[in-house]
DNA sequence: TATAATTATGAATATTATTCTGTTTATTCA
DNA sequence: TGAATAAACAGAATAATATTCATAATTATA
């Protein structure tokens, strides 16, 4: 894991990642002309934004339809970890279909996103890959019924 | 919107979607190596996925951390809405924090996923933003503690 | 099987990324 | 405060990549 030491961004580093995360593969000519600089102090900022921890990544969002993940579910676990083990969560993070494993405040101890092709192919899931799972003490499944907003976009302060 | 007409993607569309969702970034000429093909039979077929809207977008992860975006939580309403009304979901799309809007089966209507520096700035945004919404009867706001894995990427199948 | 449509190749060109040097700007510390 | 040091930037040169386009190969279709 990369260390963030100096995170302190400005106002340009900002900017960019504002410019990045609407569109990863803007180019540098681009960056560089809207902020009124020179291409190559647009590349070592982004350079450095990288090595900070500050970027993760450079994903391509994918319409889930389209390869036939049209199923959207979210898990509510509890089990018999002592409180703080992450154990159990990162048993579920294995599981290819699992988009996210949150420990949460409350009743149950788990969230888990999943994407599967339907209904059937998360009863599948749940009983090949959920029930290899021990300690787990009861599942809740919420099955999405229509997504109007999903983005990982976060709102980028000003300055 | 863009209409996706002729959705078949072939093994070597799935090849680039796998390598692309990893990395957005990622240059033709190294996707072409990797398939053994030439870098404008690539271009050709990355721009068609684009337009077929299989690829939606092409986004940078940002460390939530690193612009002080260190609270996630998600908030369960129930709205007075006729049912498979999306009115109440739009309304919380468009506030900026707000990542998701999911309308689900079940007792709750809606799942949202927020982001915000703290717990006190989630309680201002429940006080000015969605306090604003009408319709709303309750609200059930679950804290993350841990995220253990939370990643956008689809599990993509073989062909 | 012939024809049409799609997809791929390879070379030429345009654009962009990257490197490097010199300069400016900011920061540190006596 | 002000020299020393470090960080950030600009601009030019070069390397790499994207893009275009004519042609060839492949695939689908009648």
């Amino acid at each position: 894991m990369i260390i963030e030491n100096n995170l302190t961004l400005d106002k340009i580093d900002l900017a960019i990642l504002r410019l990045m995360q609407e569109n990863a593969r803007v180019s540098n000519v681009q960056i560089a002309k809207d902020l009124e600089m020179a291409p190559s102090a647009i590349l070592e900022r982004v350079k450095k934004l990288e090595q900070k921890g500050v970027i993760v990544q450079y994903t391509t969002r994918i319409n889930p339809a389209a390869i036939d993940l049209k199923l959207l579910a979210f898990i509510s676990l509890k089990a018999s970890d002592s409180i703080g083990c992450v154990d159990t969560a990162k048993e579920l993070a294995k599981i290819e279909e699992v988009q996210e494993v949150h420990i949460i405040a409350g009743d149950d101890c788990y969230l888990v996103k999943v994407r599967t092709a339907d209904s059937a192919s998360l009863m599948a899931l749940m009983r090949n890959s959920f029930s290899k799972i021990k300690n787990i003490l009861s599942i809740r499944t919420t099955i999405v019924l229509e997504t109007v907003k999903e983005q990982q976009q976060l709102k980028i302060p000003e300055y």
